[in-house]
DNA sequence: ATCCGCAAATGACATGGGTCAAATGTTGAA
DNA sequence: TTCAACATTTGACCCATGTCATTTGCGGAT
């Protein structure tokens, strides 16, 4: 096999990709996808606990989660970190750098994890051809914003079991979405991450995943959840907005 | 006067709009400016507390605040309101509209306020021939993007008097890019607003207000604020971020 | 001016969830 | 297998803020 043939098999592909359909490719042209394929490089792997980017870094392109998970956060001077966003197979990160072309906030693994980067110079050449792209562009951009702001509102107004119910509601349905059980599933972060994620103590997650337990909602042992009653879970969070389309 | 001239003279024109090196126009060639300028709607005019949209609601465009000021926020069920963002005059709002080109929060005047609108199917368009309104918009969204993430932080990790001393910074150094005093100013909105925005409850606004002043920091007379020792507000704030950023 | 209605301030009290400390699990290295 | 380091859980205590009730103040209408 010469070099030529190895490159082309290494070269990641999009439209190969078992993710493609939740990933920035989806509803592009087999035309489009090419083009876009040619810019993306090939995955990266690290392994967890591994900073990706932090602020001030050069923001260099889009990132889309292949295997694993990501966290994003910012810091305050004192070292509490607050978590921003999980990023999990199929996600995508990193428009915090899009303002100056610099991030703004952390990215680091949350366990073993690969990823594609999507160059945005070249991302936003295509752009200039192509409105389809521009469009999943826009979509992608204001999903983020509806994310943030969704994470807004609960650590603005809801208690620490709403809290803890809106996450699993949201962790669930994302794995839904990807073909997993949504009653049955890995958590890839901490207890601390998920209490830096929820704005409260860690202690508090702790006491919280027992009462749930004791009420029969959810079994929950280490990483592994498993949700009960799915129903009891949706009553605890009374929101106008649908988790579901988070 | 014929027609013709007086649609001319109503006509918003972004080149002579006192805004425009802060709002969209920003480091547009004057060509690039007069093509977006063509699209833009004339300004329209509110009174306070009138919605201007709702979630589910279709998503036109952009929105520029001219005069006033916007808020856009989420509710619970019960009522609850999360304040997601204040808009000052030259700031945007609407990119909540994105995600399915329906917006999912709502924006609602807080003061007689007057704003313009960019209709977003002729701005996509336009960002298909001029790379340099492309970033602009970038920037744009990376702003929306980095704010909410600054909220997010305020949310979850601050105390109560570092969101107030928060808020305060960012209001003040808004106006200063405004070309406004950053030490003596008017607040568009509500203590029942600044509590919301800020995830605490009014009452806790009005103590530290209190407090602020009894210290020698500031002096309010109802909206009016006078930052009398802005050092001493940026030590009660210690996060990594710079907030002049914001 | 006076009155009304709402916004803001104040006081008294209650409590959700934070903090601290200790015990218990879990994992990975040697 | 054992140990060390770290994650998680549990318990006891308490404080920053929320809640509720009341008062005060302002601004617009008449």
């Amino acid at each position: 096999m010469n070099q030529l043939q190895l490159a082309k098999q290494l070269k990641v592909s999009c439209e190969s990709c078992s993710l493609s359909d939740l990933c920035l490719p989806k509803g592009l042209s087999p035309f489009e996808l090419e083009k876009l394929d040619d810019y993306i490089e090939r995955p990266r792997k690290l392994e967890p606990n591994v900073q990706i980017y932090q602020p001030g870094e050069k923001f260099f392109g889009i990132y889309a989660v292949r295997t694993g998970g990501v966290k994003t956060y910012l810091t305050k001077k004192t070292g509490e970190q607050q978590i921003l966003g999980f990023h999990l197979p199929g996600e995508i990160f990193g428009l915090d750098g899009l303002e100056h072309f610099a991030h703004r906030c952390y990215a680091s693994t949350m366990d073993n994890t690969s990823y594609c980067v999507i160059p945005f110079e070249r991302l936003d050449e295509l752009c200039g051809e192509l409105p389809e792209l521009r469009r999943q562009i826009y979509k992608l951009f204001g999903h983020e914003l509806n994310c943030d702001h969704a994470h807004e509102l609960l650590l603005g107004q809801q208690t620490a079991h709403e809290r803890l119910a809106t996450f699993l509601l949201s962790i669930s349905s994302r794995f839904k979405n990807r073909g997993f059980s949504p009653n049955s599933f890995m958590l890839p972060m901490s207890r601390h991450d998920i209490a830096c994620y929820l704005g409260i103590a860690v202690e508090t997650v702790s006491r919280l995943f027992k009462s749930f337990q004791q009420q029969g909602i959810l079994k929950i042992n280490r990483k592994q959840v498993d949700i009960q009653d799915m129903e009891r879970l949706r009553e605890m969070v009374i929101n106008c907005e649908d988790p579901e389309s988070f």
